[in-house]
DNA sequence: AGAAGAACCTGGTAGC
DNA sequence: TGCTACCAGGTTCTTC
């Protein structure tokens, strides 16, 4: 489950290894993570093979790695997936299904559930992709504020946990840092959306910052598959998420899990209102 | 159009 | 021990 803040933890490490690399080899095995027409022509493994990284960049949950010619590699980690530097020669178990081979070094795509995605585009094709073509604006940037909020949320009847959940409103929030923003901000994840005051809002814009920034620093957060590329753990401790039945930590409130916008969802109904 | 829910997939675990 | 049943969740698709 890797939302914003792993992913963009697993991008500063590619960052930091890979621009200026050349794939030597490539591994390519799962056609099915493969989103369909993308290669358009040819297979993965040949298109890319011999060219070189030049850039690291994330868009909401996906990995952008740009090479050169105008190619762009796009990878989305789905629920399980971890992009793990190896050893050239370490051995490749049956969940590994991309793997490129640099100088000195090898790239893992490893995702044991199969919910990720890879996707080959030439020059701006990947704004065709549903999904990374619709993608709202990224919750840390300027352009995700309270207006924008409130604009999406107007007049809209579903939770706000779905809501921020939704891409195309808020690109990377998952989960985990949609309980984790309701929380900080004291709102419940099932009020409807279009009923929050302003004043609400700018509390959830702030809050979903403040869980955002601090997770990054805290290089994300460890859920059962999540690693970082060097094969750590996150230290991201969640408020309320997973925690039913335990006491709230802002109040004498007890967590209670209950099921949103078809999510596990977590919350305290006696301080979020 | 928006809301709700199912399907996809497999490892881990609870229950018997 | 070994089996079955179910759960986890990001995205896309279907239904209402």
């Amino acid at each position: 489950m890797p939302e914003l803040p792993e992913v963009e933890t697993i991008r500063c490490q590619l960052a930091r290894k890979l621009p200026g690399e050349k794939i030597e080899r490539v591994f390519a095995n799962c056609p099915s993570l493969v989103f369909r027409g993308y290669p358009r022509k040819g297979m993965l493994a040949e298109e890319i093979t011999g060219k070189k990284i030049v850039s690291v960049e994330r868009r909401g949950k996906y990995l952008l790695l740009g090479l050169d010619r105008g190619l762009t590699l796009a990878l989305h980690l789905g629920m399980s997936g971890t992009m793990l530097f190896r050893d050239k020669n370490a051995p490749r178990d049956r969940h590994c299904h991309l793997e490129l081979f640099l100088k000195n070094f090898k790239l893992s795509f490893r995702d044991p559930r199969m919910f990720g995605r890879v996707a080959l585009f030439k020059g701006q094709e990947f704004s065709l992709l549903p999904g990374l073509a619709r993608l709202g604006p990224e919750p840390l940037s300027r352009e995700f504020n309270p207006k924008w909020l409130a604009a999406k949320f107007q007049g809209r009847k579903a939770p706000v946990k779905s809501l921020l959940m939704d891409q195309r409103i808020a690109a990377g929030i998952g989960n985990i840092y949609s309980d984790e923003a309701c929380f900080l901000a004291r709102i419940s994840p099932l009020r409807k959306a279009g009923r929050l005051k302003p004043e609400e809002i700018s509390r959830l814009d702030a809050a979903i910052k403040k869980v955002l920034r601090e997770s990054i620093a805290a290089i994300g957060c460890t859920f059962r598959d999540y690693r970082t590329s060097e094969g750590t753990l996150g230290g991201y401790q969640p408020r309320v998420y997973g925690r039913e039945g335990r006491r709230c930590k802002r109040c004498p409130g007890t967590v209670v899990r209950k099921v949103i916008a078809n999510r596990s969802s977590f919350f305290c109904p006696k301080c979020q209102r």
